[in-house]
DNA sequence: ACCAATCTGGATCGATCTGTCCAGAACCCG
DNA sequence: CGGGTTCTGGACAGATCGATCCAGATTGGT
């Protein structure tokens, strides 16, 4: 047909995604995401359409990442409780291993652009659905296996746990010390 | 001595705080911040020193105001249950209230700057601590009355509860339906 | 080997950004 | 009432923004 492209897509979406997690959506220049994804505008533009639509793209490709790590970390046979702690924690050493220690990119997003974007919305909130369906799918195991409460079901304790380890990025974010944020996953554990 | 100034300097800070608040620290202009306080660039520019100045200078003042209003909540005699219920509703009440759903502008700090700016860093840290400690007073009062469990101490509670709105703030800059976000905070108190 | 189609580099556009500067207006004090 | 000081409006500077455009390079199909 015409000549074929001389970068590969989802390479230069990757780079794009980091941009956009550590910048935010307005704060990343299209000649940042030039330069980090190795592409001229042209093509940039070719491949992606917009600024706005790269974002879109950068933020399904990175919801589609971590769902994959998700289905990864339910694959093990730990029970209910230890999961849920490794799920908790694994988390925030994401966020602490980071030098910017760059809060999860829905977050961001969320605060961001929020509902401003219906497309973005969108994708936000299934994202947020799909951890909060994973939550819950450690904590029945918990149940079952009697190593957590069932107090409330297992959608009820995934809503708090889900809003918990936001919270705690958030504080993650401005937190010089780390321990304050381990011993209120503790502490939450010790409540379930 | 000389000319006076011809306008209020707090009531052009509140309107910068709304701005920030409404848009954040990258996305708000100067333009912008001259247009809803009604000051010229020179005006603006004088009384506050340069955007980033004013940001800090908005960010103490929608501190204090926020501790404000903490200390009028502890000053009711509800027991301690009831008055936890008041202090994570009246938080949600005010964004659900508000048509974009702003999150607290801490938090839009927390995300947007971080730890880039050690003054703002500071700021928002002892904010945070100040929230928390609001929250551990409640939790104390219900720990002594009976109406809150004490299997961990008022502190650590804290530390959940706090991290718990936030995460909900979150959630609710996306979320269509309130009624997933009370049920989280209904599952919450159950717990405690 | 040549045509048609696509990709690419880079110049460029118009808008917008933060911050500065200066001339003149407004004021207090003696 | 006048002098010295501060404030104010608006023009301006210098940089950067997202996006477009076009000429030329590169390819597959015939």
């Amino acid at each position: 047909m015409a000549r074929p492209r001389s970068f590969d897509a989802d390479t230069a979406l990757a780079a794009a995604v980091d941009d956009f997690w550590d910048s935010g959506y307005g704060a990343t220049s299209t000649d940042e995401l030039c330069r980090s994804t190795g592409l001229s505008r042209s093509s940039l533009y070719n491949a992606f359409g917009s600024k706005r639509d790269l974002y879109l793209q950068a933020i399904l490709r990175y919801a589609a990442e971590k769902q994959g790590q998700r289905a990864d970390l339910l694959a093990t046979d730990l029970d209910g409780r230890a999961l849920l702690r490794v799920v908790l924690t694994t988390v925030l050493d994401e966020q602490w291993g980071d030098d910017d220690r760059r809060t999860c990119l829905m977050i961001n997003a969320c605060v961001e652009v929020g509902s401003s974007d219906e497309e973005v919305r969108r994708a936000l909130a299934d994202n947020a659905d799909d951890f909060r369906r994973m939550i819950a799918d450690v904590v029945r195991r918990g149940q079952l296996d009697g190593s957590l409460t069932d107090r409330a079901t297992a959608d009820q304790l995934a809503a708090v746990l889900h809003a918990a380890v936001d919270g705690l990025q958030v504080r993650s974010r401005i937190d010089r010390d780390r321990d304050p944020v381990d011993d209120a996953v503790s502490t939450l554990l010790t409540l379930l």
